[in-house]
DNA sequence: CTATTATCTGAGCATTTGCTCAGGTTTAAT
DNA sequence: ATTAAACCTGAGCAAATGCTCAGATAATAG
């Protein structure tokens, strides 16, 4: 029997007034606004706490600490995203379906670059570990009963086919992002991308 | 006239004697022993330099702090990433190249899986973002060389060719090793990635 | 109107972390 | 052997950070 230890990145307690909402609301933007600015480590909880206008006390009631800040930052993003993603996929064009998702994840990460940089970057592992991964399993049960039962030109497991598509588009555009941010406007890339795919997937006919 | 600030990322002098080098060695291997255990946020300097079995004082002789250690770290582990990445492409054959980078990449990460994860997981972006940047431009222009002059199938900048596969085998890689690390020793891994260049560059004939 | 519950405040103590410095030891040089 | 330079030590202070708690204010319920 351990000793069940108390979660560090899950909130206290959720707010029920609108008053406490809006603190909530402004803990998280300010501690967003550090992030981007100023960095992961000089993010404490009482810059944060100044910085979003709430006593050190409010912010305590809420969260137990600055990962699960960040932690519930990152769960809002990632929800964002995955309802993007989710919403461009028809279960009848293949090709269409691949340019969609090569699209809404570009375009995602353009309009959120600051803070989705920051947030890849700076903050450890340990804060935002399987927050994603909720998604990701979705997100890959989708994608397989998808191309489970169609005829595709590799050879192979389709699941895993599935999986290593699905990583090589999403973390081929986190890198751009990271480092070489100017691409994310350059047409070639999501030309590149959407070529690469298809032409893997899809026999020559 | 800008105050010159002290560079926080570099190491204060270099040891000269053996006992020193020594002494920085197993600084860096203590902090790396510690960053895999216990994680960024636990690899305070004291705690550093306990482990390693040197004087706190010893630490600040040759680091400026925690940062520049794990910087130093870095360097070595990027060094020595490149220098295998390098030695595996002959100028002649392209297929052979690519599947020798893929390899050699896979390799590297098996075989360094636990610091690997660590580093690019938990240690702070603005320690180690301009490390690999030298690397890279070396290794961006040795490929641009390579493929400016060749007839390949997609049309477009050869230059950004290049870059986009550089980036897409290289971060699919660490997004494997990152959320899906059983997948390393997974032959498919190895034979996708090789099969998708592959394909997308070469022409069908 | 009263009681109860939710929310907020911020001074301030405890703990952690960063880092120096005065003095000691080892190695190299002459 | 003597001196100089390199190297090491760790107590301990300054600063940063984490977090609580006693008490105030606001919303809601009965």
């Amino acid at each position: 029997m351990k000793p069940d230890e108390k979660p560090r990145l899950v909130m206290r307690k959720q707010p029920t007034q609108s008053r406490s909402i809006a603190t909530v609301q402004a803990i998280l933007e300010g501690a967003a606004r550090i992030l981007v600015e100023q960095g992961y480590a000089k993010a404490n909880t009482n810059v944060i706490a100044r910085r979003a206008g709430v006593s050190i006390g409010s912010l305590y009631e809420y969260f137990p600490g600055k990962e699960a800040i960040f932690a519930e930052i990152r769960r809002r993003q990632s929800q964002e995203l995955y309802s993007a993603l989710t919403t461009g996929v028809n279960d009848t064009d293949l090709s269409s379906s691949i340019k969609s998702l090569i699209e809404t994840h570009l375009r995602y990460v353009r309009e959120n670059l600051d803070l989705h940089l920051a947030l890849t970057r700076d903050v450890p592992w340990s804060a935002i570990a399987d927050i994603d991964a909720a998604h990701t399993v979705d997100y890959l049960e989708r994608s397989q009963t998808f191309l489970k039962y169609r005829s595709l030109r590799p050879q192979g497991d389709p699941v895993f086919i599935s999986e290593f598509l699905m990583r090589l588009v999403a973390s081929t555009i986190n890198d751009f992002a990271f480092s070489s941010p100017e691409h994310l406007d350059n047409v070639q890339l999501e030309e590149s991308l959407v070529d690469i795919v298809g032409r893997y997937l899809i026999p020559d006919d």
